[in-house]
DNA sequence: ATCAAAACAAGAGCAGTGCTCTCTCAAAAG
DNA sequence: CTTTTGAGAGAGCACTGCTCTTGTTTTGAT
């Protein structure tokens, strides 16, 4: 049929309004802080501030729509970074992981805030976030599978893991990495919250006046954690 | 002279005052989450809302003397916690200081934010809050000084820590452990740092649909990170 | 081509917010 | 006893998220 459309030139319009009220929120989230204003975003939209709603149901459906974005930003930048390195180099992989998330954290240390942060009050994680939260540390979990695959793990009678933690530990690399010893994916869940713990100290500023070599003292510390984990 | 007294009555009701709207902005907080509203304290303390601004110049003030209540309580708590274990019992006085911080972030999760999330947007700490956010890092320097004068850390030439991190570490540790290897107090800062990145996952929900066993993970991973200092 | 339905934006309005200013009154200080 | 000081009340300003109504435009089927 001519003209037909796989999606129609009013569904396309709206898509680019949505994403434009996007685009301005998060230059709002980048100067203003979290209080996001609406009507400010609807201002410098040219549009008023109830013509909004027609595209997000609440300033909280907004904040959503960002918070889905940034994990799959973060996500995205995680897999190109580490893709760019060796297969063989288990521990350069790694490093990239961390510099990544690293660096597009203090590139938007709002939009950081938004999805490592205080979660906003009456806020529950959708189930579309969730896929969303899980690229980054999946790339983690095949690093470590590469290493357990290749026989690359440190050997030795693995220390043991309580049963309980065992079957956390377990679901969470039942899938990504199958064939790491338990007490190898507890080791990198650890290395993993040692990386968000520290970007957090450092984008929300608690290393101030206390450490002032960044780049240095975040190298360091992620390198040591590669060889706690054994990669 | 009769009647002279220390303090007077005048500045006394109004340091009861004071702390009657920190008790109420702080039941606030556990209940409304971060978007603390000075109006309503003033409602549930029987005052108009312009009455406030005799005791706090700005809602930020409030909430930085919540802040600063915030980490003088924890201080406290994880300084009380970790002086009722046996100094000889150097990983139970790091777990206690662990748990200590754990519980007390669980009990209040919104001061948890406020102190270690997201910070406020146009908030810069004053100087009084670094005295007291140093409070409890400072028993865990004290914790790794006695595991050195008692010649309890593990032998050997210890790894190298390049020149940047070692003044950073340095500085760090020269007050409270200065007989701690660099290496060893730059593992205990990344101790530290995960610690507070873990039970970070936990408040603000990093952690649901992964770990179940919370406390039995929690515990397992801190010890793992006594071993990693060498404690 | 016509026409009803749907989508859209505008505007007014409501309840709430932080904060300022003025006014009044009671209590402390001299 | 007078004067100064501090405290609370109240009105008001500019702002917020959100709702509802009112015209206007676009769409899709007749």
């Amino acid at each position: 049929m001519y003209g037909m459309k796989a999606t129609g030139i009013r569904a396309r319009v709206r898509a680019e309004m949505t994403e434009e009220i996007k685009a301005i929120a998060r230059r709002h989230l980048a100067t203003d802080g979290a209080n996001l204003s609406l009507r400010a975003v609807a201002r410098d939209l040219g549009v008023v501030s109830s013509a909004i709603y027609r595209y997000f149901a609440s300033r909280d459906d907004l904040l959503t729509a960002l918070i889905l974005d940034a994990y799959n930003s973060l996500g995205q930048t995680v897999e190109d970074r580490e893709r760019a390195v060796g297969r063989d180099d288990l521990t350069g992989r790694w490093m990239a992981v961390c510099d990544a998330v690293r660096g597009w954290a203090l590139e938007r240390p709002h939009e950081y805030a938004l999805i490592y942060g205080s979660p906003v009050p009456g806020y529950q994680a959708p189930a579309d976030t969730v896929a969303a939260a899980t690229r980054a540390v999946t790339v983690l979990g095949t690093i470590i599978q590469d290493a357990a695959v290749a026989r690359r793990l440190p050997p030795g009678p693995p220390e043991p893991v309580p049963d309980a933690v065992a079957e956390d530990v377990r679901r969470a690399g039942a899938v990504i990495a199958p064939d790491v010893p338990d007490a190898v994916t507890a080791r990198a869940l650890s290395a993993w919250v040692t990386l968000f713990g520290l970007i957090s100290f450092e984008v929300f500023g608690q290393l101030n006046n206390v450490v002032e070599h960044r780049d240095e003292f975040f190298e360091h510390q992620m390198r040591a954690q590669a060889r706690f984990v054994g990669i």
